[in-house]
DNA sequence: CGATAATTTGACCGATTGGTAAACATTACA
DNA sequence: TGTAATGTTTACCAATCGGTCAAATTATCG
């Protein structure tokens, strides 16, 4: 996908890969806002400071950036779920999910944008990869905490709705930005935003998901 | 704007109000989905079941099909929160919110991804409806929550981030459908999955909110 | 009916789109 | 250093973009 036209030697240019490297960072700036159809080569090339053709020479299509580019980012954005730990105690093990998933809506805002645009659009590029690996690894995932409900540790609940609720929650502070903002207004806007928010996550998780007394229970 | 160029009457003729409301039903399809720059008013035209210059006629530009539309589903999508009662029973007002936003998510997928797509690239089209009208209403009912919380009917937290998470959790699963789905599998990706999805939601948050027994208490 | 206003269409415009061809410049390496 | 491979640029292409125009068609109403 990423090798050059011209490339008859295999190996790697330094060149080449300081270059993919510029067009891989401004795609993710343009992709993340305008989403695939709505972003265009030139917007890219000029914010990677080359021309068009240029651009074109290192990844044939507009497609070919789109696909490199989310497969690059696809791996770390799964991350924390992968750290996830069964052994681990489930309360530290959910208040630090969240808290990854905090940090990377934090300092990889762009990266989330990514995914949300393409969701958004039915995920036109990264369906197989939804349906496959990642639906394997929230299986995974989710059959831990179901066992942690089972034995007690939490309270009952689906484990693949508590997912999806630390999923949104969290990088909503990231595609949701502008909203955040706006709503919190100057005062509140600050980086700050991001200690309160996870102060309120960890107490709406960790409380709301305490085993709860039994009235019959001694 | 939705003013045909040739109208010398000002009374809206029955043809305008239907085309119109073609126009609008089709730009949600499709702005829904590719966001602003990503949508072609060809896409709308061919979805509306009339041509270019037929659309254009009643809608001068495409800002101004997106302004009218976004105009029209702005109301109707913060109904649910103008709805949430001071006076009411805070664990019953905070379910049936979570309901409320959720049917939404459940029967108008569209208008979410539409304003979905307009955050993620900036709010370039609604920055001021979201510092003025919806902050007003946010801070408003941010108020309503925090006298709960100091009235001891629910735990103290940051009102702010409580709506956050409502909003985001129940928008997840219009937004960010195909990834549900996918998540899934086909088994549960039926329409039972709103249901799962609010009875899974209502005991986050309510036992989340729910007032911790202080230890020291009698 | 007739006439006037409202609606619809096809042909078209300049700008932008994704992408190409080939000449030119630079680099790496024997 | 020479030369083959790699990298860059200018000029260009057909298709599509948002939008206009004038002519043709249809609806409205006295």
């Amino acid at each position: 996908m990423a090798t050059p036209r011209a490339a008859k030697t295999q190996r790697r240019t330094r060149i080449q890969e300081e270059k993919e490297e510029q067009i891989l960072e401004a795609a993710l700036d343009v992709f993340s806002v305008n989403g695939f159809r709505g972003s265009t080569i030139d917007q890219i090339a000029e914010v990677a400071g080359m021309s068009k053709p240029n651009l074109l020479y290192y990844f044939r299509t507009k497609e070919a950036i789109h696909r490199a580019l989310i497969d690059r980012v696809l791996f770390t954005w799964l991350e924390p779920l992968r750290a996830f730990d069964a052994d681990g105690n489930p309360e530290s093990e959910i208040r630090s999910y969240i808290r990854r998933k905090l940090e990377m809506a934090r300092d990889f805002p762009r990266e989330s944008r990514l995914f949300a645009n393409e969701m958004l659009q039915g995920a036109p590029h990264v369906e197989d990869e939804l349906k496959g690996p990642l639906k394997e690894l929230v299986d995974e995932k989710a059959e831990v905490i179901r066992a942690w409900a089972k034995a007690g540790k939490i309270a009952g609940c689906d484990p693949y709705h508590l997912i999806f609720s630390i999923w949104s929650t969290t990088q909503h502070y990231a595609d949701f930005d502008v909203q955040v903002r706006a709503v919190l207004g100057q005062e509140h806007a600050g980086a700050g935003r991001f200690e309160d928010a996870a102060r309120f996550l960890e107490q709406l998780f960790i409380d709301g998901l305490k085993v709860k007394p039994v009235p019959g229970a001694s």
